[in-house]
DNA sequence: GCCGTTTTCGGCCCGACTGTTTTCAGTCG
């Protein structure tokens, strides 16, 4: 099995951690961080851009070092420079370093003065009562640790409509304060990445007015962890924690700037701030000591000499040099959707009749939607048997014949069995407009074996569209075992077309997946797999995770009039 | 360790808050 992404990033990770530990140059240890993101984040597989002899220090933050160090990891399965960090630092002095309130040299403090190698020796430290006798340690730090240790830390993230339903409450909350003009949720929620790890909320206030205590005082919350006069975080009874910054109206594009993140992108625009002598933070852009922008994110980024980028690019991945070049991609939006090619009706396991869905599409401005039900093996579904496939074909041809300005194609949700072929005969497949093939059980097949078995699917040239590529339910399911790469390749060799599955318990591709499949030329069906009306209203999810995939709408295929999008499904 | 409208060497984002200290280090985002 090839040296995976995640792996390389967590190895990269686990050295940054050992090195601050032990003191070494910052910039260093910043330099194996940064290219740990750029990897987790990297459309492709680092051994497959070995295999193929890409130059991988044309990465953002990889160098020469760097790159041989990847080569090296992806030959061996080892890094050499961790297992020598190891040798001479507990390995587990990096988790601890996790624990909220120690940093590197609390913990090399730790490791130096105590002999704290582990966790364990950690809270029999905190017993013993010796953390407070160093220097920098009082009794509150011993408290905080003690909190820390009892608990376990897990980094969990939420879901989006979780995180919109407690921020939406939270914003009319703070809107309620005297005196606060401006509230706006940022961070990972305004990018829209598919889960948010806190929330993010930025106020303007008059003077005197103050947010903080506002947010202090809010009903949901469990515990104060910091409350200035800039800033204030709580945790609520949800477990999510709320990071406030309150700033001036002329700070206000900085601020949001600064707070919508993401942190390297930040990075990057001060960077490019200090190459022409200013400053940029969250108060403004400073030349000297004159905000010469500021109050809106258009003056700051004009400013810098960029075109504006759309929050969902904001990853340092890139936009900042196609920004300063004007060739930021054109990003898909909601208008540009023209249908919905995942749909489930009454038939299987969707709560509305074929008419209902079919009204409500028209009415949300679509041109068309693909009926899509399940296939027979899907038996709790009410899975559909040529029989009743046949008979729904009818049923569909006698509503289009009522219907004006609007059209429902026919089709099918198949499931790929476990040896590739599908659920349905091509008999009753090839009288439909479109197939969507789907997998849904044998989720434990091996990487190679599940890749063998979706592609022996894309074979049948009735099939039109491969269904949440991954499987994954996130928080609930990882992705199951198989080469994305590969499937890219022959979903676009077989004229086949990748789903992104706007469900936001499922957002499958994921944004980098669908990233790597325009890069290999695949183009994307952005989809509800509605099972209601309400279903149809969460293609603003899968648009999300298409624009962070960087997507235009000719990316797109359902963004085509009808007779385009049927030129597009014939293979 | 990376990188170049400030550079192939010498820089590397910037500020808020806490807890400790008695002026600031450490941590966090």
């Amino acid at each position: 099995m090839p040296v995976q992404n995640a792996e390389v990033a967590a190895m990269f990770d686990q050295a940054a951690e050992l090195l601050e530990i032990k003191g070494d140059n910052p910039f260093r240890v910043r330099a194996y961080r940064r290219a740990a993101r750029t990897i987790e984040r990297l459309p492709r597989s680092v051994s497959s851009l070995v295999k193929a002899g890409e130059d991988l220090s044309e990465l953002p933050g990889i160098g020469e070092d760097l790159a041989g160090k990847i080569t090296a990891i992806v030959g061996s399965g080892k890094f050499d420079l961790l297992e020598q960090l190891k040798r001479q630092l507990p390995g587990e002095l990096g988790e601890i370093a996790t624990l909220p309130g120690l940093g590197p040299k609390r913990v090399k403090l730790l490791y130096d003065k105590l002999g704290v190698r582990s966790l364990d020796d950690l809270r029999r430290a905190v017993k013993s009562g010796r953390l407070r006798e160093l220097r920098g340690f009082g009794v509150k730090t011993e408290q905080n640790i003690s909190a820390a240790l009892a608990k376990p830390q897990t980094a969990k993230r939420y879901k989006l409509p979780v995180a919109e339903a407690e921020a939406e409450a939270l914003v009319a909350h703070l809107q309620g304060a005297k005196g606060v003009e401006r509230v706006v949720v940022a961070g990972s929620y305004r990018r829209r990445r598919d889960t948010v790890g806190d929330l993010d909320i930025l106020v303007t206030a008059r003077a005197g007015a103050d947010p903080g205590d506002r947010l202090a005082a809010y009903d949901n919350v469990a515990s104060v962890l910091a409350h200035g006069p800039a800033r204030t975080t709580v945790v609520l009874r949800s477990g999510i924690q709320v990071d406030l910054r309150a700033v001036p109206e002329a700070s206000y594009g900085a601020a949001l700037m600064y707070f919508t993140g993401s942190k390297a992108h930040n990075v990057a625009l001060r960077g490019l701030a200090n190459a022409r002598g200013w400053k940029l933070n969250e108060y403004g852009l400073f030349d000297g000591r004159e905000r010469i922008a500021g109050r809106t994110e258009e003056e700051v980024y004009k400013k810098l000499g960029l075109a504006v980028v759309p929050p969902e690019l904001r990853e340092d991945r890139g936009e900042v040099a196609l920004a300063k070049a004007g060739r930021l991609p054109e990003l898909v939006s909601l208008a540009d959707i023209r249908g919905d090619l995942h749909v489930h009706t009454d038939w299987s396991d969707g709560t509305a009749p074929l008419a209902e869905m079919a009204a409500a599409a028209k009415a949300r401005g679509y041109g068309y939607i693909a009926i899509t039900d399940h296939s027979r093996r899907v038996t709790v579904a009410h899975g559909l048997d040529p029989g009743r496939l046949s008979r729904q074909i009818d049923q569909i041809d006698r509503l289009n014949a009522k219907l004006e300005d609007f059209t429902v194609l026919k089709g099918v949700e198949v499931d790929i069995l476990a040896d590739g072929s599908l659920d349905l005969p091509d008999s009753i497949l090839s009288r439909l407009d479109l197939v969507v093939a789907a997998v849904h059980s044998k989720f434990d097949l091996s990487r190679m074996a599940q890749t063998e078995r979706i592609i022996r699917a894309l074979d049948n040239r009735n099939v039109s569209i491969l269904a949440h590529p991954t499987g994954r339910l996130i928080e609930e399911r990882e992705p199951y075992a198989v080469d994305l790469e590969k499937i890219f390749a022959a979903a676009q060799q077989r004229g086949c077309y990748l789903e992104l599955n706007s469900d936001p318990d499922r957002l499958d591709l994921a944004d980098i997946n669908v990233q790597a499949a325009k890069a290999a030329g695949a183009k994307v069906a952005i989809s509800t797999d509605a099972h209601s009306v309400a279903g149809f209203a969460n293609i603003r999810f899968g648009i999300d995770q298409a624009r962070r995939g960087w997507l235009e709408a000719a990316d797109v295929i359902n963004t085509r009039p009808l007779a385009k999008l049927k030129q597009l499904l014939k293979r």
